[in-house]
DNA sequence: GACAATGGGGCTACATCTGA
DNA sequence: TCAGATGTAGCCCCATTGTC
């Protein structure tokens, strides 16, 4: 079994189909479907169950999945280990929700690249959720996400308490004109839109609307533009570019959430993954 | 029309053989 | 011993077919 078949088998899973993997890898299909029956063949099993639309994984199937996975990032792994034992320096890819990269990161990774100016550093980001998934599945290193992670395979530790702070072009002189209002959010996963929606409950608020965006700059600007509310750390508030908007507090049993710094326990402690965590630990996020 | 499977043929890497 | 020739296996692409 080798594992440019693990990575092909890996990209018909992702893509649920054997185009669709072709496309991903620049192959063409036939290639893709005589490569995962040649890995059948060797296994003596069928991986996927076909369909008119596309394949979906076998139970054997999702047993060489959650296999192949394990076995493709402990290459990835090697051959950092490898490139750093030849003092190439290897890389390190860090997840990040939109904000924490905004308001923290920059000065860890300005850090970390003056102390590892050799180490390849990737920057990741995305909804908590989608975060923690991909450390699960080993696709980023290390990552910060929102709120607490329970999930046993993940190492964690809080690197900061946010306030989080309501958003609004007018501030609520009362509650009541909370109704009916749009909430202008990043996608459904974001600890903060969850959050958001905790404190509507929290006073019975069912109606509203929910506007999605990507980018934390385009929230502020449809904040500013009137379009809406959202809720963000205070620490946003506080950055030069966005000190002109006026923030609300919350009440206090639900305006507190915690940034976690998170790894999955398998992740490998390359030198470049042991200098960061020690960066992390040390830095000062207040 | 979209998608998977199959057959045929080209290309490349590797092992083995052969002759100088 | 070494360089070139030959055979084989594996991977890939193209064209085509079958299924839904």
């Amino acid at each position: 079994m080798e594992t440019s078949s693990l990575r092909i088998f890996l990209s018909v899973v992702e893509t649920g189909s054997v185009s669709g993997a072709a496309k991903q890898l620049n192959y063409v299909q036939s290639n893709v479907t005589a490569r995962i029956r040649q890995l059948e063949e060797e296994l003596g099993v069928a991986l996927f169950i076909r369909k008119s639309r596309g394949m979906s994984l076998t139970s054997e199937g999702r047993v060489l999945k959650e296999y192949a996975e394990k076995i493709l990032y402990l290459v990835r792994q090697a051959s950092k280990a490898v490139n750093e034992s030849l003092d190439l320096g290897g890389e390190l890819i860090v997840g990040s929700m939109e904000t924490a990269a905004a308001i923290y990161l920059p000065i860890i990774l300005s850090k970390f690249h003056k102390e590892n100016a050799n180490v390849n550093l990737s920057l990741l980001t995305g909804t908590s959720e989608e975060i923690i998934l991909k450390v699960l599945e080993h696709k980023v290193d290390c990552a910060f996400v929102g709120g607490k992670v329970n999930h046993p395979d993940i190492m964690q530790y809080k690197v900061i308490e946010e306030e989080l702070v309501l958003f609004n072009k007018k501030p609520f002189s009362s509650i009541e004109e909370s109704k009916n209002i749009t909430l202008l959010v990043f996608r459904e996963g974001c600890a903060y839109r969850a959050h958001l929606k905790h404190w509507l409950s929290y006073y019975g608020i069912r109606q509203y609307k929910i506007m999605e965006f990507g980018a934390l700059d385009t929230i502020l600007g449809c904040v500013e533009a009137g379009m809406g509310l959202t809720i963000l750390p205070r620490a946003v508030a506080e950055r030069p570019q966005y000190a002109h908007f006026k923030v609300q507090n919350l009440p206090k049993e639900i305006s507190y959430i915690n940034t976690s710094f998170i790894y999955h326990k398998d992740t490998a402690l390359t030198n470049a993954m042991k200098s960061f965590l020690a960066l992390v630990e040390k830095t000062n996020f207040f």
